[in-house]
DNA sequence: CGTTAATATTGACATCGACAACATATGTCA
DNA sequence: TGACATATGTTGTCGATGTCAATATTAACG
């Protein structure tokens, strides 16, 4: 048995080219995020992606998938069984805004539809059951089941939730928070004016 | 005199280049818009573009100022001076997400921050141009003077409002509140579910 | 053991951004 | 007016990318 960097075919490659493609997530940016850079960093010719993804488009997108599973588990880590509704919400909020700068390239590359395949069954699924974890939290604050179809107040309250942290962790990713948080007094960071925004909202709900 | 096709010399080329460039991204997308198609599109070598634009970031970053100066215009327009500051907020909130679809290419290269380059003079005033349309309109519904430092309750006000348009209009762009959309009843389009959020937030403000 | 399918490599092509070298027009100043 | 410096365009080239076709190697399975 030859050592694995002389073997013609890899054993694993689809898993090794999705942490390849992560790492250079993490390292280069979106931009170094390439089907040949990925096939460099897992040891492959340029051209051996193409049975496991077909297209750049597949293998970002079940990069995306897999972000997408971690995204809904670190969202349901922050709450508990026995914690209020309000506070249930506020806690899968800060998970939204905690995963995205955390994985700031992965939490983009999560939602550049153009550069993704959405009828991928791997990626419909994992963006279904990411979206289930805010409709629920929603629902279980109105004190109403989980239903197929929904009430206009119902999808204007998960709209309002999910707009409002999707757009905080957006507008922070691209540094347009930026002019914001430096007109503030010293030592308010993007925490504090995010919990600061939950109780505004609080207030008025 | 030559026809304007012959002429080595374009006279107008920097302008030329960028009404180029927005009608690509109509047609064709982001993804569409390179040096070389807007150099293709406006008749010129496909090296013209570098003494205006330096690269290709400079070219996307000029269009993307003046994408925000037209933003902040048509976020100004739905706003009448004698409507009371509830109704300014939802006059604005309103313009910005119809802004962004209605021109949803250009609306999402203003906010991809990876190809635009910040630094640019042009944007960034353009930027703090819009950024000021909803900053002043807080604080008129908040009665206070527009000022140069910031209060936490002030800046998480506008943390809200911002946030809760811009991931609106992103989740829309990206096709994300589709499977929420259909879930409603039929007749229910982006527009209604815009409105329930904005009374949702209402009554609770 | 032999055949078929899966997996990986090599080589090629068109397109892109960037750069260098060169061509042409504009404008300025003596 | 005329020469010269500068701005504006063109051509050619390079390395990198995604995709495809042809080929090589291995695994799977009867």
């Amino acid at each position: 048995m030859r050592r694995r960097s002389e073997r013609y075919h890899h054993g694993s490659l689809r898993k090794a080219l999705l942490e390849a493609a992560e790492r250079i997530l993490e390292r280069d940016g979106i931009g170094g995020l390439t089907l040949r850079a990925a096939a460099r960093q897992a040891g492959v010719s340029h051209a051996a992606p193409k049975n496991h993804f077909g297209d750049v488009a597949g293998l970002l997108s079940e990069l995306a998938a897999a972000g997408f599973a971690r995204f809904a588990a670190a969202m349901r880590t922050g709450i508990r069984d026995d914690d209020p509704p309000d506070r249930r919400m506020a806690a899968i909020g800060s998970g939204y805004v905690a995963f995205a700068r955390a994985h700031p390239d992965l939490f983009l590359l999560m939602f550049r539809s153009e550069r993704l395949d959405m009828n991928r069954p791997a990626l419909r699924v994992a963006t279904d059951e990411a979206a289930r974890v805010l409709s629920e939290a929603v629902a279980a604050r109105r004190g109403e089941a989980v239903d197929a179809v929904l009430t206009l107040p119902q999808a204007a309250e998960i709209a309002v939730a999910w707009s409002l942290v999707h757009g905080f962790a957006m507008l922070l990713l691209d540094g347009r928070l930026k002019p914001l948080l430096s007109r503030l007094p010293a030592g308010v960071d993007a925490d504090a004016l995010l919990a600061a925004a939950f109780r505004a909202i609080r207030r008025t709900a």
